[in-house]
DNA sequence: AGTAGATCCTGGCGGC
DNA sequence: TGCCGCCAGGATCTAC
């Protein structure tokens, strides 16, 4: 479930496997994944363009060409990208391949589809696809953080995982975060302390770094996410129960010992 | 403004 | 063994 340690992964392969390279093949073998734009135009448009500096926001990949348009890359809960030889044998989730010359290319894997690849004609063109995204989690700076919790009713976790306040936090994420900073994730975000807030936010960063680094949320054991599809899973802090239930429609872990038995 | 629920999509899993 | 329904959680839409 790539989030944004997933992605900013993906924007390191894009950078290190693409960037300075000619896009010299496109292969759409599953269209179903592509977003506003045939197969034959995304063809159209990037082949014989060279790939520059790519971007990220929140879970989105900007894959963009020299003086030409950009690929938008969503992941979903299964993509990934992957640097690979053209002639390697293809996968089944391949769904878009990218030749860029020589040994190398880029290949679009996923298996559910549930997101895919949208074509932005220009910069402007991807403000507009990317146009309600709030801002990206890992450099959102902490007075901005403060007001968009201030700012909203629904529970701690649902803004959180909301892109349109805050871009790159998904639902594992958004457990582990409010486990470390010790807050029930169904208090009203609206009901922090400036204290509270102010932790949250430097707890957030510290997380996203760690896993960046990582390439992905760790699942070790010191980790609630390390422990979250267990059995009878126990907090790695104080040891007790974990409880599972349902917040905004997710399935939430959290340690009513640490982060309190009931919101207030 | 907020949540719940359906939808999209595919595969793994438990139950019968 | 095989079929059914549920669940996973990325997002969006409608209903309340």
């Amino acid at each position: 479930m790539p989030e944004l340690p997933d992605v900013e992964g993906f924007r390191r392969i894009l950078d290190s496997c693409g960037r300075g390279r000619q896009i010299e093949k496109v292969q759409v073998t599953d269209p179903g994944v592509l977003h506003g734009v045939s197969a034959g135009r995304l063809r159209r448009a990037l082949e014989g363009r060279r790939l520059t500096a790519p971007g990220r926001h929140g879970k989105w990949l900007i894959a963009r060409t020299e003086g030409g348009p950009a690929l938008l890359l969503h992941f979903g809960m299964t993509g990934q990208l992957l640097c690979r030889a053209p002639d390697d044998p293809p996968h089944r989730y391949d769904r878009v391949r990218l030749d860029l010359g020589g040994q190398h290319g880029l290949r679009y894997r996923d298996q559910r589809k549930l997101q895919g690849l949208w074509l932005a004609a220009s910069a402007a063109d991807v403000e507009h696809v990317l146009a309600g995204q709030g801002p990206d989690a890992l450099s959102v700076d902490r007075e901005t953080f403060r007001d968009l919790l201030a700012g909203r009713r629904a529970t701690v976790k649902a803004v959180l995982m909301d892109q349109s306040a805050l871009a790159g936090l998904g639902n594992l994420l958004s457990d582990e975060i409010l486990w470390r900073a010790r807050l029930h994730p169904a208090r009203p975000a609206n009901g922090l302390t400036y204290d509270d807030s102010r932790a949250l936010h430097s707890v957030m960063r510290r997380t996203l770094r760690l896993s960046v680094r990582a390439g992905r949320v760790p699942d070790r054991r010191s980790w609630l996410t390390g422990h979250r599809n267990d059995a009878h899973p126990r907090c790695p802090r104080c040891h007790g129960p974990l409880r599972s239930g349902r917040i905004a429609g997710r399935t939430t872990v959290s340690c009513p010992h640490c982060q309190g038995g009931d919101p207030p």
